[in-house]
DNA sequence: CGATTTTTTGAATCATATCAACGTACGTGG
DNA sequence: CCACGTACGTTGATATGATTCAAAAAATCG
Protein backbone atom coordinates (compact mmCIF):
# COMPACT_ATOMS: atom_id res chain seq x y z
CA UNK A 1 0.00 0.00 0.00
CA UNK A 2 1.59 3.57 -0.97
CA UNK A 3 1.44 6.50 1.00
CA UNK A 4 -1.33 8.33 -0.63
CA UNK A 5 -3.42 4.29 -0.24
CA UNK A 6 -2.56 4.15 3.41
CA UNK A 7 -3.71 8.24 4.02
CA UNK A 8 -6.75 7.69 2.80
CA UNK A 9 -7.46 4.32 4.34
CA UNK A 10 -6.74 6.50 7.26
CA UNK A 11 -10.08 8.50 6.94
CA UNK A 12 -11.94 6.01 4.68
CA UNK A 13 -12.28 2.33 4.62
CA UNK A 14 -11.24 2.56 0.76
CA UNK A 15 -11.44 -1.35 -1.36
CA UNK A 16 -8.13 -1.76 -3.75
CA UNK A 17 -10.30 -1.28 -6.52
CA UNK A 18 -12.05 1.84 -5.48
CA UNK A 19 -8.44 2.98 -4.87
CA UNK A 20 -7.12 1.89 -7.97
CA UNK A 21 -9.95 3.72 -9.58
CA UNK A 22 -9.50 7.04 -8.33
CA UNK A 23 -5.80 6.63 -9.03
CA UNK A 24 -6.37 6.35 -12.54
CA UNK A 25 -7.36 9.90 -12.51
CA UNK A 26 -4.59 11.01 -10.84
CA UNK A 27 -1.11 11.79 -11.91
CA UNK A 28 2.26 11.32 -10.30
CA UNK A 29 4.46 14.26 -10.70
CA UNK A 30 8.05 15.86 -9.98
CA UNK A 31 8.59 19.03 -8.66
CA UNK A 32 11.99 20.91 -8.39
CA UNK A 33 12.94 22.72 -5.67
CA UNK A 34 11.58 26.37 -5.76
CA UNK A 35 9.51 25.45 -9.09
CA UNK A 36 5.97 26.54 -8.50
CA UNK A 37 3.36 24.55 -8.51
CA UNK A 38 0.58 27.48 -8.19
CA UNK A 39 0.85 30.93 -9.38
CA UNK A 40 -0.80 33.28 -8.61
CA UNK A 41 -3.46 35.01 -10.74
CA UNK A 42 -3.72 31.88 -12.53
CA UNK A 43 -6.76 29.22 -11.55
CA UNK A 44 -5.14 26.44 -9.46
CA UNK A 45 -5.96 23.67 -11.94
CA UNK A 46 -4.55 21.06 -9.35
CA UNK A 47 -4.27 20.23 -5.31
CA UNK A 48 -1.35 17.79 -4.66
CA UNK A 49 -0.50 15.05 -2.15
CA UNK A 50 2.84 15.04 -1.11
CA UNK A 51 4.55 12.11 -1.31
CA UNK A 52 8.03 13.29 -0.36
CA UNK A 53 9.25 16.48 -0.13
CA UNK A 54 8.27 19.99 1.25
CA UNK A 55 5.76 22.34 -0.65
CA UNK A 56 4.29 25.72 1.14
CA UNK A 57 2.14 28.14 0.25
CA UNK A 58 1.78 32.09 0.73
CA UNK A 59 0.70 35.17 0.11
CA UNK A 60 2.01 38.63 -0.76
CA UNK A 61 -0.15 41.43 0.81
CA UNK A 62 -1.38 44.86 -0.09
CA UNK A 63 2.63 46.60 1.45
CA UNK A 64 4.29 43.51 -0.46
CA UNK A 65 4.85 41.18 2.36
CA UNK A 66 5.35 37.52 2.40
CA UNK A 67 2.81 35.47 4.47
CA UNK A 68 3.32 31.90 4.50
CA UNK A 69 0.06 30.41 5.49
CA UNK A 70 0.80 26.38 4.94
CA UNK A 71 3.89 23.94 5.02
CA UNK A 72 3.20 20.52 3.58
CA UNK A 73 5.19 17.73 4.46
CA UNK A 74 4.86 14.33 3.41
CA UNK A 75 1.40 12.86 3.51
CA UNK A 76 -0.39 16.69 3.29
CA UNK A 77 -2.22 18.28 0.47
CA UNK A 78 -1.75 21.69 -0.56
CA UNK A 79 -3.78 23.64 -3.44
CA UNK A 80 -5.32 27.04 -3.69
CA UNK A 81 -8.11 25.14 -2.39
CA UNK A 82 -10.22 28.70 -2.86
CA UNK A 83 -9.51 29.16 -6.57
CA UNK A 84 -9.25 25.35 -7.00
CA UNK A 85 -12.79 24.91 -6.21
CA UNK A 86 -14.57 27.83 -7.62
CA UNK A 87 -12.13 28.67 -10.72
CA UNK A 88 -11.66 31.76 -9.35
CA UNK A 89 -7.86 33.04 -10.22
CA UNK A 90 -5.32 32.09 -6.69
CA UNK A 91 -4.42 34.36 -4.08
CA UNK A 92 -1.50 32.46 -2.76
CA UNK A 93 1.28 30.93 -4.50
CA UNK A 94 2.53 27.48 -3.85
CA UNK A 95 6.04 26.14 -4.08
CA UNK A 96 8.26 23.13 -3.42
CA UNK A 97 11.04 23.91 -0.85
CA UNK A 98 12.42 20.77 -2.08
CA UNK A 99 12.93 18.65 -4.70
CA UNK A 100 9.72 16.83 -4.26
CA UNK A 101 7.48 13.86 -5.41
CA UNK A 102 3.76 14.72 -5.50
CA UNK A 103 0.36 12.93 -7.01
CA UNK A 104 -2.17 15.61 -8.48
CA UNK A 105 -5.33 15.70 -9.38
CA UNK A 106 -7.18 17.98 -11.95
CA UNK A 107 -10.57 19.50 -11.28
CA UNK A 108 -12.19 17.34 -13.74
CA UNK A 109 -10.78 14.01 -11.70
CA UNK A 110 -11.74 15.49 -9.03
CA UNK A 111 -14.89 15.97 -9.75
CA UNK A 112 -15.01 12.45 -11.22
CA UNK A 113 -13.91 10.67 -8.21
CA UNK A 114 -16.64 12.52 -6.30
CA UNK A 115 -18.98 11.69 -8.82
CA UNK A 116 -18.27 8.16 -9.02
CA UNK A 117 -16.18 6.78 -6.07
CA UNK A 118 -18.62 7.58 -2.66
CA UNK A 119 -15.92 6.99 -0.57
CA UNK A 120 -13.51 9.42 -2.46
CA UNK A 121 -16.08 12.11 -2.07
CA UNK A 122 -16.71 11.30 1.46
CA UNK A 123 -12.75 11.39 1.94
CA UNK A 124 -12.24 14.93 0.42
CA UNK A 125 -15.61 16.10 2.70
CA UNK A 126 -13.38 14.98 5.73
CA UNK A 127 -10.06 16.56 4.40
CA UNK A 128 -11.88 19.87 4.23
CA UNK A 129 -13.41 19.13 7.62
CA UNK A 130 -10.54 18.57 9.42
CA UNK A 131 -8.66 21.20 7.38
CA UNK A 132 -11.05 23.45 8.71
CA UNK A 133 -11.33 22.54 12.34
CA UNK A 134 -7.31 22.31 12.63
CA UNK A 135 -7.78 25.89 11.18
CA UNK A 136 -9.99 27.44 13.40
CA UNK A 137 -8.05 26.07 16.87
CA UNK A 138 -5.21 27.55 14.89
CA UNK A 139 -6.62 30.46 15.22
CA UNK A 140 -7.85 30.30 18.55
CA UNK A 141 -4.17 29.21 19.28
CA UNK A 142 -2.52 32.21 17.44
CA UNK A 143 -4.28 35.12 19.53
CA UNK A 144 -3.37 33.26 23.07
CA UNK A 145 -0.17 32.03 22.69
CA UNK A 146 3.25 34.46 22.31
CA UNK A 147 5.58 33.99 19.27
CA UNK A 148 7.57 31.71 21.47
CA UNK A 149 4.94 29.20 22.97
CA UNK A 150 3.89 29.46 18.96
CA UNK A 151 7.54 28.20 17.71
CA UNK A 152 8.20 25.67 20.76
CA UNK A 153 4.44 24.38 19.63
CA UNK A 154 5.00 23.88 16.06
CA UNK A 155 8.84 22.01 17.25
CA UNK A 156 7.09 19.70 19.28
CA UNK A 157 4.16 18.46 16.84
CA UNK A 158 6.38 19.19 13.65
CA UNK A 159 9.88 19.02 14.15
CA UNK A 160 10.63 17.68 10.76
CA UNK A 161 9.48 20.91 9.53
CA UNK A 162 11.83 22.86 11.82
CA UNK A 163 14.46 20.89 10.31
CA UNK A 164 14.11 20.79 6.19
CA UNK A 165 12.44 24.55 6.13
CA UNK A 166 14.59 27.67 6.05
CA UNK A 167 14.21 29.89 9.08
CA UNK A 168 12.75 32.66 7.72
CA UNK A 169 9.63 30.98 6.19
CA UNK A 170 8.60 29.32 9.41
CA UNK A 171 8.84 32.75 10.93
CA UNK A 172 6.83 33.83 8.21
CA UNK A 173 4.34 31.03 9.18
CA UNK A 174 4.40 32.25 12.90
CA UNK A 175 3.49 35.58 12.32
CA UNK A 176 6.83 37.04 13.30
CA UNK A 177 9.74 38.50 11.76
CA UNK A 178 13.04 36.62 10.73
CA UNK A 179 15.10 38.14 13.04
CA UNK A 180 12.84 38.19 16.06
CA UNK A 181 12.44 34.23 15.48
CA UNK A 182 16.40 33.83 15.99
CA UNK A 183 16.18 35.77 19.27
CA UNK A 184 13.34 33.46 19.98
CA UNK A 185 16.07 30.40 19.40
CA UNK A 186 18.73 31.95 21.33
CA UNK A 187 16.63 32.15 24.35
CA UNK A 188 15.93 28.83 23.98
CA UNK A 189 19.08 27.00 23.48
CA UNK A 190 19.94 28.83 26.76
CA UNK B 1 -38.98 32.26 0.92
CA UNK B 2 -38.05 32.32 4.86
CA UNK B 3 -34.40 33.73 5.94
CA UNK B 4 -33.14 29.57 5.50
CA UNK B 5 -34.82 28.76 2.43
CA UNK B 6 -32.78 31.93 1.03
CA UNK B 7 -29.62 31.26 2.10
CA UNK B 8 -29.60 27.74 1.28
CA UNK B 9 -30.72 28.58 -2.04
CA UNK B 10 -27.84 31.13 -2.03
CA UNK B 11 -24.90 28.11 -2.57
CA UNK B 12 -27.57 25.45 -4.56
CA UNK B 13 -30.90 25.84 -6.32
CA UNK B 14 -33.22 23.60 -3.88
CA UNK B 15 -36.61 22.66 -5.20
CA UNK B 16 -39.61 23.76 -2.61
CA UNK B 17 -39.88 20.20 -1.77
CA UNK B 18 -36.67 19.08 -0.79
CA UNK B 19 -36.37 22.63 1.26
CA UNK B 20 -39.48 21.33 3.04
CA UNK B 21 -38.30 17.76 3.54
CA UNK B 22 -35.56 19.26 5.11
CA UNK B 23 -37.14 21.85 7.12
CA UNK B 24 -39.30 19.09 8.70
CA UNK B 25 -35.59 18.25 10.29
CA UNK B 26 -35.04 20.83 11.57
CA UNK B 27 -36.75 22.81 15.00
CA UNK B 28 -37.08 26.12 15.29
CA UNK B 29 -35.70 27.18 18.96
CA UNK B 30 -35.88 30.29 21.05
CA UNK B 31 -32.70 31.35 23.39
CA UNK B 32 -32.24 33.82 24.98
CA UNK B 33 -29.55 36.56 25.69
CA UNK B 34 -26.58 34.87 27.93
CA UNK B 35 -27.98 30.81 27.99
CA UNK B 36 -25.57 28.56 26.11
CA UNK B 37 -26.17 26.85 23.24
CA UNK B 38 -23.24 24.66 23.51
CA UNK B 39 -21.26 24.04 26.48
CA UNK B 40 -17.44 22.72 26.49
CA UNK B 41 -17.14 19.72 27.47
CA UNK B 42 -20.34 18.77 26.19
CA UNK B 43 -20.93 16.72 22.83
CA UNK B 44 -22.50 19.53 20.60
CA UNK B 45 -25.71 17.77 19.17
CA UNK B 46 -27.15 20.63 17.57
CA UNK B 47 -26.05 22.81 14.48
CA UNK B 48 -27.56 26.40 14.90
CA UNK B 49 -28.63 28.54 11.70
CA UNK B 50 -29.11 32.46 13.10
CA UNK B 51 -33.01 33.68 12.18
CA UNK B 52 -32.42 36.28 14.72
CA UNK B 53 -30.21 37.46 16.86
CA UNK B 54 -26.59 37.11 17.41
CA UNK B 55 -24.36 34.04 18.96
CA UNK B 56 -20.89 33.75 19.20
CA UNK B 57 -18.59 31.13 20.46
CA UNK B 58 -15.35 31.16 22.62
CA UNK B 59 -12.81 29.08 24.16
CA UNK B 60 -10.86 28.95 27.65
CA UNK B 61 -7.06 28.58 27.34
CA UNK B 62 -5.16 26.92 29.51
CA UNK B 63 -4.62 30.49 31.37
CA UNK B 64 -8.07 31.17 32.01
CA UNK B 65 -8.25 33.61 29.18
CA UNK B 66 -11.27 33.73 26.94
CA UNK B 67 -10.89 33.96 23.09
CA UNK B 68 -13.92 34.50 20.62
CA UNK B 69 -13.76 32.55 17.88
CA UNK B 70 -17.25 33.34 16.04
CA UNK B 71 -19.39 35.98 15.97
CA UNK B 72 -22.66 34.92 14.25
CA UNK B 73 -25.27 37.51 13.46
CA UNK B 74 -28.51 36.58 11.41
CA UNK B 75 -27.88 34.03 8.72
CA UNK B 76 -24.29 32.84 9.93
CA UNK B 77 -24.69 29.14 11.33
CA UNK B 78 -22.62 28.50 14.45
CA UNK B 79 -21.76 25.79 16.40
CA UNK B 80 -18.35 23.56 17.82
CA UNK B 81 -18.46 21.90 14.29
CA UNK B 82 -15.49 19.80 14.89
CA UNK B 83 -17.73 18.27 18.28
CA UNK B 84 -21.14 18.00 16.08
CA UNK B 85 -18.96 16.06 13.31
CA UNK B 86 -16.59 14.03 15.72
CA UNK B 87 -19.07 13.13 18.81
CA UNK B 88 -16.13 14.36 20.73
CA UNK B 89 -16.34 17.03 23.64
CA UNK B 90 -16.26 20.50 22.37
CA UNK B 91 -13.90 22.73 22.90
CA UNK B 92 -15.73 25.88 22.67
CA UNK B 93 -18.96 27.20 24.31
CA UNK B 94 -21.71 29.34 22.24
CA UNK B 95 -23.52 31.40 24.08
CA UNK B 96 -26.46 33.87 23.06
CA UNK B 97 -25.39 37.44 23.00
CA UNK B 98 -28.93 38.40 22.05
CA UNK B 99 -32.25 36.75 22.33
CA UNK B 100 -32.36 35.00 19.73
CA UNK B 101 -34.47 32.97 16.69
CA UNK B 102 -32.31 30.08 15.91
CA UNK B 103 -33.20 26.73 13.41
CA UNK B 104 -31.44 23.87 15.15
CA UNK B 105 -30.29 20.68 13.48
CA UNK B 106 -29.46 17.43 15.41
CA UNK B 107 -26.64 15.47 14.04
CA UNK B 108 -29.07 12.71 13.38
CA UNK B 109 -31.16 14.67 11.41
CA UNK B 110 -27.98 16.39 9.79
CA UNK B 111 -26.95 12.75 8.96
CA UNK B 112 -30.60 11.91 7.25
CA UNK B 113 -30.69 15.11 5.33
CA UNK B 114 -26.94 14.50 3.71
CA UNK B 115 -28.36 11.10 3.00
CA UNK B 116 -31.56 11.31 1.43
CA UNK B 117 -31.38 15.14 0.24
CA UNK B 118 -28.19 15.66 -2.41
CA UNK B 119 -28.66 19.05 -2.89
CA UNK B 120 -28.49 19.35 0.91
CA UNK B 121 -24.88 17.31 1.25
CA UNK B 122 -24.04 19.55 -1.51
CA UNK B 123 -24.62 22.33 0.22
CA UNK B 124 -23.51 21.24 3.69
CA UNK B 125 -20.05 20.51 1.78
CA UNK B 126 -20.10 23.89 0.57
CA UNK B 127 -20.79 25.20 4.04
CA UNK B 128 -18.04 23.88 5.47
CA UNK B 129 -15.72 24.44 2.10
CA UNK B 130 -16.57 28.30 2.34
CA UNK B 131 -15.88 28.37 5.92
CA UNK B 132 -12.89 26.59 5.61
CA UNK B 133 -11.39 29.25 2.77
CA UNK B 134 -12.83 31.88 5.01
CA UNK B 135 -10.91 31.09 8.08
CA UNK B 136 -7.66 30.42 5.93
CA UNK B 137 -7.69 34.04 4.96
CA UNK B 138 -8.51 35.07 7.70
CA UNK B 139 -5.58 33.39 9.62
CA UNK B 140 -3.22 34.99 6.17
CA UNK B 141 -4.77 38.59 7.42
CA UNK B 142 -4.65 38.77 10.82
CA UNK B 143 -0.85 38.45 10.26
CA UNK B 144 -0.62 41.04 7.96
CA UNK B 145 -2.49 43.60 9.89
CA UNK B 146 -1.75 45.74 13.13
CA UNK B 147 -5.03 45.85 15.67
CA UNK B 148 -5.90 48.81 14.07
CA UNK B 149 -6.11 47.17 10.43
CA UNK B 150 -7.81 44.28 11.83
CA UNK B 151 -10.63 46.21 13.77
CA UNK B 152 -11.25 49.00 10.44
CA UNK B 153 -11.93 45.72 8.17
CA UNK B 154 -14.54 44.30 11.07
CA UNK B 155 -16.03 47.22 11.06
CA UNK B 156 -16.07 47.67 7.19
CA UNK B 157 -17.37 44.03 6.74
CA UNK B 158 -19.46 43.71 9.98
CA UNK B 159 -20.53 46.96 10.71
CA UNK B 160 -23.49 45.00 12.64
CA UNK B 161 -21.40 43.10 14.41
CA UNK B 162 -19.64 46.59 15.89
CA UNK B 163 -23.04 47.67 16.95
CA UNK B 164 -24.76 44.93 18.41
CA UNK B 165 -22.39 43.17 20.04
CA UNK B 166 -19.76 44.14 23.62
CA UNK B 167 -16.81 45.83 22.63
CA UNK B 168 -14.93 43.33 24.94
CA UNK B 169 -16.01 40.21 22.89
CA UNK B 170 -14.96 42.43 19.83
CA UNK B 171 -11.51 42.71 20.77
CA UNK B 172 -10.89 39.23 22.16
CA UNK B 173 -12.32 37.96 18.81
CA UNK B 174 -9.38 40.40 17.05
CA UNK B 175 -6.96 38.92 19.54
CA UNK B 176 -6.60 41.95 21.72
CA UNK B 177 -7.31 43.54 24.91
CA UNK B 178 -10.46 45.63 25.33
CA UNK B 179 -8.09 48.38 26.90
CA UNK B 180 -6.14 48.36 23.61
CA UNK B 181 -9.45 48.38 21.20
CA UNK B 182 -10.55 51.32 23.43
CA UNK B 183 -7.35 53.60 22.76
CA UNK B 184 -7.61 52.09 19.05
CA UNK B 185 -11.02 53.42 18.69
CA UNK B 186 -10.05 56.80 20.10
CA UNK B 187 -6.97 57.22 17.51
CA UNK B 188 -9.95 56.70 15.03
CA UNK B 189 -12.60 58.99 15.89
CA UNK B 190 -10.01 61.53 16.33
C1' DC C 1 -32.02 53.52 42.59
C1' DG C 2 -27.97 50.81 43.76
C1' DA C 3 -25.11 47.05 42.03
C1' DT C 4 -22.59 45.20 38.52
C1' DT C 5 -20.53 45.24 34.14
C1' DT C 6 -18.34 47.68 30.55
C1' DT C 7 -15.51 51.23 28.81
C1' DT C 8 -12.09 54.63 29.33
C1' DT C 9 -7.81 56.62 30.92
C1' DG C 10 -2.98 56.83 32.89
C1' DA C 11 1.68 55.18 33.70
C1' DA C 12 4.99 51.61 33.48
C1' DT C 13 6.56 47.52 31.16
C1' DC C 14 7.20 44.00 27.75
C1' DA C 15 7.34 41.82 23.20
C1' DT C 16 8.15 42.40 18.64
C1' DA C 17 9.45 45.42 14.71
C1' DT C 18 12.68 48.18 12.47
C1' DC C 19 17.02 49.70 10.64
C1' DA C 20 21.55 48.52 10.02
C1' DA C 21 25.63 45.80 9.89
C1' DC C 22 28.18 41.61 9.74
C1' DG C 23 29.40 36.76 9.20
C1' DT C 24 28.15 32.47 7.14
C1' DA C 25 26.22 29.13 3.93
C1' DC C 26 24.89 28.07 -0.54
C1' DG C 27 24.51 27.39 -5.52
C1' DT C 28 25.99 28.71 -9.90
C1' DG C 29 28.95 29.86 -13.66
C1' DG C 30 33.47 29.88 -15.13
C1' DC D 1 35.69 22.24 -8.25
C1' DC D 2 36.57 26.71 -6.71
C1' DA D 3 35.33 31.67 -6.32
C1' DC D 4 32.07 34.85 -6.31
C1' DG D 5 27.67 36.78 -5.50
C1' DT D 6 23.43 36.31 -3.32
C1' DA D 7 20.51 34.66 0.25
C1' DC D 8 20.22 33.52 5.06
C1' DG D 9 20.88 33.95 9.99
C1' DT D 10 22.60 36.57 13.84
C1' DT D 11 23.32 40.57 16.65
C1' DG D 12 22.88 45.46 18.38
C1' DA D 13 20.41 49.75 19.20
C1' DT D 14 16.23 51.94 19.07
C1' DA D 15 11.24 52.55 18.18
C1' DT D 16 6.53 51.11 18.38
C1' DG D 17 2.39 48.76 19.55
C1' DA D 18 0.08 46.24 22.84
C1' DT D 19 -0.15 44.57 27.72
C1' DT D 20 -0.50 45.10 32.53
C1' DC D 21 -2.07 47.03 36.75
C1' DA D 22 -4.88 50.32 38.72
C1' DA D 23 -8.71 53.21 39.10
C1' DA D 24 -12.35 56.24 37.56
C1' DA D 25 -16.28 57.17 34.52
C1' DA D 26 -20.13 55.49 31.97
C1' DA D 27 -23.61 52.26 30.76
C1' DT D 28 -26.71 48.52 31.84
C1' DC D 29 -29.58 45.52 34.68
C1' DG D 30 -32.70 44.08 38.15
Amino acid sequence: MNQLHKSINEKVEISEQDFNEFLALTKPTNIKKNDFFINEGDVAKYIAFVNTGVLYSYYIDDKGNKHVIQIALENYWISDLFSFLSNEEAIFNVQAIENSEITIISKQSFEKACDTIPKMERFFRLLIQNAYINSQRRISKIYGASAKERYLKLVQSHPQIVQRVPQHYIASYLGIKPQSLSRIRKTILE
